[in-house]
DNA sequence: TTGTAAGCGTTATCAT
DNA sequence: ATGATAACGCTTACAA
């Protein structure tokens, strides 16, 4: 219709409440808290809101009020897969909510995150995620001081700052080496990408796996501090084979790694699981379809950032958990990339 | 030091203008246009900010100058690894600035899109990035009176709201689809995901190849409304077969789906490249790796998020560019899957 | 239950 | 080049 879409640039409080003839704390009021407000006048101000498309300013409340309806979420890394899932999980759960989410990156440095901490605090977040237990001093008593939920996630540690919501890497990776171990693997090699804090402590997991069954791993490990990805899988499969010609599996410290050097056997013409076994770690939606299917364990990414959320909402709703620290679990998902077959159970190669 | 941090919960403005024996507008200045400040001034301001630790106000500043440093993004999905590539080109290209992200999710919704277009507006951002071209009329004309640059991403075509960058989904497609046909295939089929207005542009542009070779693609296209899934991918392929046993190769509407398709064929011993082809869409990185490695069309989509924002911080700058739409291109990545062996090329099956 | 008045911390405007 | 003053649109505190 050639009519104009009206603007509503300048339609504020005042204009809602004179159009509703009331004054303008009660509009405020209908809008956040609408039992304070008579039914009658609730029912008035609805239709004028309605009728002139009124939206809030969100920095005029957020000066009013000292506060906001942002959650900050720092990760280390936009792109990485894992995080990505967290991510969503977050923004689902925010969907209808008013929460807005604001994503800051710490590139996986320390100073980083404690800048981008400062910055939050100057914004009265209304909840923050961080990933991690690794916090600076500084930023911990920032994060401590900040008067607001905050959720560590991806990790779990008897000490939260406030609130946390995880897994235990290292019992997840203790429990994906000693699967390889119980199929009969003996020379387990070790890939890891990136070597921040987490993959740290799958790192020893694994160790305690082996340990554990009596078994080596000097020079069974190959890690790097590069960004993980499926052609670094690949080329580090091939270092761990160079170094350890008789290494017969690997404990991958994620999937785009096991990926990598599941290409890289078949390449070889290295059999998966008979004379080599894999084991990856997330379990991304790819590792059950791959040929043959990929042994990987499962990490709740998806519902780490919804509780993360829901953690905030309940605490900003007065209703703290029992208990701070809510540990997610892991599942190990057995796959045929670690299922050798009977005969060769006595660990010879082909 | 066991001292206790300050808080700078409470440091204004005036506090720094205080400690520094100006005004607070001084202070303003010198943050924001330091050159309209004496050296002299400047200096002193500098000095006291440092000491105090001041950070401002984002919502004071926001309310008092009706703009803020937010730019709005909106895509269609969190997930998709398409998008968190442009994310990630998009947060490395704020990373210096004093631009702030703020991303929404339109869910593949056009009313969805629409909503949030109406609530970013009433934030007054700095700017506008959106995926693809097929926004509400309505949704067109909030953007276009926005009074902040806007750039459409994804796609271009001839009528940008504002700015665009992106590339032609139908050419890539078309590409890509003769790229097969050229290598001999004769019987290309189509999987397509999602089947979004891209998807359906590169759905034209295998159809268009096809018929330029004079070939029929009936029953050849298998699609679906489902979000796209390595899993998904290896379905498809097995519905391709039964429906259309004679096909050859398939262009694959996005990567996911390509590697779904090459488990698919491991599985069933169904020979890449000779007996079948396969080509994707996107070239992700692990298209390079796998085994054998996949065909594919590379996007520039971290490219892409580079280059939004930094149309948008020019814009700001009052710098608008010659050409109001850029078009990055796109590369056809020729690999192993679709290299057929000499012998084979008369089209014979395996 | 509703309204009045006084900021919140910054920037625009207009002086000097 | 610097400053005084008045918004910006909302919410808190208090009053009726």
């Amino acid at each position: 219709m050639g009519k104009k879409q009206r603007q509503n640039k300048g339609i504020t409080l005042s204009d809602v409440a004179a159009r509703a003839g009331v004054s303008a704390i009660t509009v405020s009021r209908v809008l956040r808290r609408p039992q304070m407000v008579s039914p009658d006048l609730r029912e008035r101000v609805k239709v004028a809101v309605e009728a002139l498309n009124y939206l809030p300013d969100p920095a005029a409340s957020a000066l009013a009020s000292k506060r906001t309806n942002v959650v900050g979420v720092l990760i280390p890394s936009v792109t990485n897969q894992v995080f990505s899932a967290v991510l969503r999980g977050i923004y689902d759960a925010t969907e209808e909510t008013s929460l807005d989410i604001q994503l800051a990156n710490t590139r996986y440095r320390i100073a980083e995150e404690e800048k981008l901490i400062r910055i939050f605090r100057s914004q009265k977040p209304a909840g923050m995620i961080v990933a991690g237990i690794d916090q600076s001093e500084a930023g911990k008593s920032m994060l401590q001081d900040l008067d607001c939920p905050v959720v560590q996630i991806m990790e779990i540690s008897p000490d939260p700052i406030d609130m946390m919501v995880g897994f235990s890497h290292f019992e997840a990776a203790r429990t994906a080496t000693d699967h390889l171990v119980r199929n009969g693997y003996r020379r387990v090699g070790f890939l890891g990408a990136r070597m921040d804090p987490r993959t740290q402590r799958r790192y020893e997991g694994y160790r305690a796996a082996l340990a554990a069954a009596g078994l080596d791993h000097q020079g069974l490990a190959i890690t790097t501090v590069a960004a993980s990805s499926v052609t670094l899988g690949g080329q580090m499969l091939g270092d761990l084979l160079s170094q350890c010609p008789d290494a017969d599996a690997v404990f991958c410290n994620n999937d785009d790694i096991a990926l990598g050097a599941l290409f890289e056997c078949q390449r070889r013409r290295l059999g998966v699981p008979d004379a080599f076994g894999i084991a990856g770690f997330n379990d991304i939606e790819m590792m059950a379809c791959t040929y043959p299917s990929l042994t990987s364990v499962r990490t709740h990414r998806h519902e780490m950032g919804r509780r993360a959320v829901s953690l905030i909402i309940d605490a900003l709703d007065g209703k703290r958990p029992e208990h701070p620290v809510v540990d997610l679990g892991f599942q190990l998902m057995e796959r045929d990339s670690t299922r050798r077959s009977r005969r060769l159970d006595i660990g010879v190669r082909s």
